[in-house]
RNA sequence: GCGAAAGUAGCUCAGUUGGUAGAGCACGACCUUGCCAAGGUCGGGGUCGCGGGUUCGAAUCCCGUCUUUCGCUCCA
């Protein structure tokens, strides 16, 4: 029931943000693409509001923090040393009995020990029987069943490793179904093609005549903070402890890429990593727990929204790690990830590089690579979790519904709407005049079709978190009505006092105060 | 990739045993009017996801395919 409700909940998020303009599928018209939106007028909106936010707090609330945009692509040795290339790498085939996925290198390689075992065997009968005149080699060279053997599994390598040296994946299916290979949990042999699974998009750099060079698609942003840790740190004459902020596109060749845009192949990541003394790693790694928790409090969602999730199993290269997640419409799911690095990326750059990229401490009259906090949060992730929390189905008083985006002020696509309450009488004119006071320092919107509740509405609906209404009293005392948008109250406001009150409650000043910097 | 469900107008859906594709909302123009949606008149918009097949005739039956959602799986 309660899976049903939230299942439902997604739904009409996604048909909400569709309806309204925040999100749309990619190529609609074509059918879509899996696992790929686009943002539209609204939307954009919204993220780049998002966007402006978190770079606010990380880059101009610090002193000790700037900001880089790393390209896109970076050359291919970047991401043997981040070790994404070795990592996934590898061809897999599913079993369709079972559902178990296996790697189709191991199954053949099992296959093949299986039948050096076998030959063992024989070597430990014929020991048994010969004694101590029994010459191994001499029996392997000359025993009719183990040559036999022997061959087989020569046979089978040559073809393995021509198969994977040429990525030939049909051919590896052809090897597993020839050689008979079951399942190991069902005993099936009923698998799939062979397919290989790499994380990484890849594509050409230069003309293929030249000798192209393959390139990747960045999987993540961090590595071009690393890469440019150097350069950031000298001319930027930074001191430990300082950070690198960046935002930017990732892309990820999922396999299984769902949920809405909680899971894309093209996302956006907002990453800063935070170089401090070695030692001091995990004091820095608690303090940036706290502050990003709070980072994300200060824009007034429910903080029992939020928990934090520490890993218990570490990737290779963290001492440290937790994620706060979020409680989405499918549950509490990772919205960003706060990970102690230690020193694995600049260390690996500096192997593959030859460069080093170690900071010179004057006080200490000592050098050290840096160990590195990282904190990264999907802004699509972040987007989500803004819209689904503050989609709201709200029944009035009078019975009547309303469905409303509690979107936090600072965030809202549309700031303010101007709506003259009716189109004449010189209204349309005044409300554009108010208009121009405004549209410079806020995103506006002008509305006139209409009757006045259903324009309320339909800014309810993507979040206007304001409503000047200019009526005809206006236009004997230069007032309007201010209307709310979580309250639905209306207050009387000086056009001349306006663009002032508007200021306060729409912009970063008030969230950032409550920000510990 | 496996399994399940779905695909008809911008949205939500109806469409009888196979017989000329509909409604409400939304959208546009005009009229009326105005402080919390759904007054009036007129209008635009769909080769029913796509491709085959059966049939005199297919949105409807059959096969294939694509897409989406959910579960499994994966997620440095």
């Amino acid at each position: 029931m309660a899976n049903n409700d939230k299942e439902n909940m997604l739904k009409k998020i996604i048909s909400h943000a569709k309806e309204y303009g925040f999100v749309f599928p990619s190529s609609e018209i074509y059918d879509g693409l899996g696992a790929v939106y686009d943002y539209g007028q609204n939307g954009v909106g919204l993220k780049n509001n998002i966007k402006e936010y978190w770079w606010k707090s990380m880059v101009q609330l610090h002193e000790n923090i700037v900001g880089i945009d790393a390209a896109i692509f970076m050359h291919p040795t970047t991401w043997k040393a981040s070790g994404h290339v070795d990592a996934f790498n590898d061809p897999l085939i599913d079993n369709k009995d079972s559902k178990k996925r296996y790697r189709a290198d191991v199954l053949i390689e099992e296959h093949i020990t299986k039948i050096e075992q076998k030959i063992k065997k024989e070597i430990a009968k014929a020991a048994k029987r010969f004694g101590d005149s029994f010459d191994e080699n001499q029996f392997r060279s000359t025993n009719p069943r183990v040559l036999q053997y022997q061959e087989n599994i020569d046979a089978i390598n040559q073809r393995f490793k021509t198969g994977m040296a040429n990525e030939d994946f049909a051919d590896l299916k052809a090897l597993i179904e020839e050689l008979g290979i079951a399942d190991p949990v069902s005993g099936s042999k009923n698998w799939t093609d062979v397919r290989q699974f790499n994380l990484m998009f890849a594509t050409e750099l230069g003309s293929v005549a030249e000798g192209a060079s393959k390139i990747y698609l960045r999987p993540e942003t961090a590595q071009g903070i690393f890469v440019n840790f150097l350069n950031v740190q000298k001319t930027g004459r930074m001191k430990i402890p300082f950070g690198i902020a960046q935002i930017g596109k990732a892309f990820r060749n999922e396999i299984i890429a769902r949920q809405f845009i909680f899971r894309m192949r093209e996302f956006e990541q907002m990453e800063m990593q935070f170089f401090v003394k070695p030692g001091e790693e995990l004091t820095w790694y608690e303090s940036w727990k706290e502050r990003r928790l709070e980072w994300h409090l200060a824009l007034g969602l429910d903080p029992a929204n939020f928990r934090f999730h520490d890993h218990l199993n570490l990737a290779h290269y963290a001492n440290a790690a937790c994620d706060i997640e979020f409680n989405f419409p499918m549950g509490f799911k990772e919205l960003e990830g706060i990970h102690s690095r230690t020193d694995f990326d600049l260390k690996a750059h500096e192997e593959y590089s030859g460069k080093k990229l170690q900071f010179f401490d004057p006080r200490e009259n000592k050098r050290y690579v840096p160990y590195v906090i990282e904190t990264s949060i999907g802004l699509d992730r972040m987007f989500l979790a803004v819209l689904s929390s503050t989609y709201t189905e709200e029944v009035l008083e009078d019975g009547s519904e309303r469905t409303v985006l509690k979107l936090p002020p600072v965030l809202a696509p549309v700031k303010v709407a101007i709506l003259p309450l009716v189109n004449k009488d010189g209204l349309p004119e005044k409300s554009r005049e108010i208009l121009d006071l405004l549209k410079y320092d806020f995103n506006c919107q002008y509305d006139f079709k209409d009757a006045i509740g259903r324009r309320y509405r339909r800014q309810d609906a993507i979040g206007t978190p304001l409503c000047v209404t200019v009526d005809s009293q206006t236009m004997v005392d230069d007032t309007v009505t201010l209307r709310h948008r979580d309250s639905m109250e209306q207050e009387r406001v000086a056009v001349a006092a306006l663009h002032a009150k508007i200021g306060g409650l729409v912009t970063f000043s008030k969230t950032f105060q409550r920000l510990h910097v």
